[in-house]
RNA sequence: GCCGCCAUCGUCUAGCGGCCUAGGACAUCUGGUUUUCAGCCAGAGAAUCGGGAGUUCGAAUCUCCCUGGCGGCACCA
């Protein structure tokens, strides 16, 4: 059976990356009706968020995943699992105590040292660090760049696999994840990309523990249009950040997927339910995708289109103009359903329900005035305030004078939104209502 | 610098030796519907498959070299 994990670190808000990973994790699993663990990863106190934890588990649930259990790191270090097993390979020969101090987080240039001064020091405590062998090939088979990877343990630095004690003797990434990774009989491991030059090093920490390493898969990294992995530097993708902006979570997800991922017959609508049943890891791709807002911003209109009026409603009212009424909302919403792309839109299509514009009167057309006067006589004189009655009327006033239909509403349209790329302006006067419609066009007759 | 990965229209990609004078989607442009903008429908342009050598009757597909892009080189993940 499949196994798979996320194993996040709440050290921030997830992105487009973290959903991605994810989400294929997800679908690997369960596509063989395999299980799904989400594991938290907060060795790193220093950079530990609180409210990360959250935010990721509700990032995961609210796309839809279901993780069949949970994991959180630090508290599976109180058990000292990770601590014994360090101190095993020591006894063994296959790690050290190091008491060279910490290099500082921030240091920005490369190291050359790859063999640690302390390694046959033989010192009785400190950090534990792994003794990496001399002249060793060390390769494994990347199920997403489906090829054999190899290196020379000659290229791999003693890493460090157990905190000192002033860090609590957490484990490192290295060690915590090859350890849990076994003892969850994690089958499939689907990593970012970053992780592959460590690779090596998780390879040797699973042989000397004594395990069988899972298969291992790489992930493409998704690019920034300025060139550079994604990052809240470059394109600021943040779940949360994306549906502030009005992204719809089907569009989100529908589009992540298909940044490194392609299914044979190129199809590209999937809900999690499809990509969950037409997944297939051979549809990895090898080389970086970049993040494409205007693919997105399609899938969203998509989305958007798809929802029934009463849903998009309630999607919508968020990004409504402020105290805005809900059921005026709502007689407008087939009108901009259209329209929208992200529902952040609403208001520039239309805020004119919502509130009186500001008319550019050198927007006007030929003969605005008299044809807006004119109007105003024809519609004050009507009954009956509705789209059949406003249309008729007015299309009766228009071939009485001649005027040409198109720039009739035009100044219509400007008169009543202010704007000269408004929903069907008969459609929006009859929601309008009569009394502030005549109160629009006298106010542009003045 | 050292190690590793990658390379098909602007972007996401299909392609895994002949079906490719390279297909689809987004974007772009044109036409139609139409009171604007959208939406929808129809159509067009857009990659000599990064470059160069090979292998082969035949290469986008295999090999090598070059170039370019990306990632890593922490007691961070």
């Amino acid at each position: 059976m499949i196994r798979t994990r996320f194993a996040p670190s709440p050290t921030g808000m997830p992105h487009l990356g973290h959903l991605r990973t994810c989400a294929y994790a997800y679908a690997l699993a369960k596509h063989s009706q395999g299980d799904f663990v989400l594991r938290v990863e907060d060795t790193d106190r220093k950079r530990y968020v609180p409210e990360a934890v959250e935010i990721i588990k509700n990032m995961v649930s609210n796309f839809g995943m279901k993780w069949d259990e949970y994991y959180v790191q630090s508290e599976r270090a109180q058990k000292g699992i990770y601590k014994k097993a360090a101190e095993k390979l020591v006894e063994q020969g296959y790690a050290f105590y190091c008491q060279c101090s910490a290099r500082d987080a921030k240091h920005e240039g490369y190291s050359d040292v790859l063999r640690d001064p302390c390694r046959d020091k033989k010192f009785k405590e400190g950090a534990i660090k792994i003794r990496i062998p001399d002249n060793e090939k060390i390769t494994y088979h990347d199920f997403v760049f489906d090829k054999d990877i190899t290196w020379d343990s000659n290229t791999i630095f003693d890493a460090t696999l157990l905190k000192s004690k002033d860090l609590e003797e957490l484990p490192t990434y290295h060690l915590a994840a090859t350890l849990d990774d076994h003892e969850m009989e994690i089958t499939h491991v689907l990593r970012g990309y970053d992780w592959m030059p460590s690779t090596p090093i998780h390879l040797l920490v699973y042989k000397y523990l004594g395990y069988k390493p899972p298969e291992i898969g790489h992930l493409t990294d998704i690019q920034s249009i300025e060139g550079g992995k994604l990052s809240k530097r470059k394109g600021s993708t943040s779940i949360q950040q994306l549906e502030k902006e009005g992204y719809l979570k089907e569009a989100i997800f529908n589009f992540t997927i298909l940044l490194g991922w392609a299914p044979k017959d190129n199809r590209e609508l999937f809900s999690l339910e499809d990509f969950v049943e037409t997944f297939d890891p051979k549809g990895f791709q090898k080389a970086n995708p970049v993040f494409n807002r205007q693919k997105l911003d399609w899938f969203n209109g998509y989305y958007i289109r798809q929802k029934t009026d009463d849903q998009l409603v309630q999607l919508i009212e968020p990004f409504a103009p402020k105290n805005a009424d809900v059921s005026l909302i709502n007689q407008t919403i087939h009108l901009i359903k259209d329209r929208i792309a992200k529902l952040s839109d609403y208001p520039s299509f239309s805020g004119f329900f919502f509130q009186e514009p500001v008319v550019d009167k050198s927007l006007f057309i030929d003969q605005a005035a008299d044809q807006l006067s004119q109007a105003l006589v024809v519609l004050k004189a009507l009954d009956n305030w509705n789209k059949e009655e406003i249309e008729a009327t007015l299309k009766e006033l228009i071939n009485k004078n001649g005027w040409q239909t198109g720039d009739f509403f035009m100044n219509l349209r400007i008169a009543v939104t202010g704007s000269k790329f408004t929903p069907p302006i008969t459609d929006s006067v009859a929601i309008l209502g009569k009394e502030k419609t005549l109160e629009r066009l006298i106010t542009c007759l003045k």
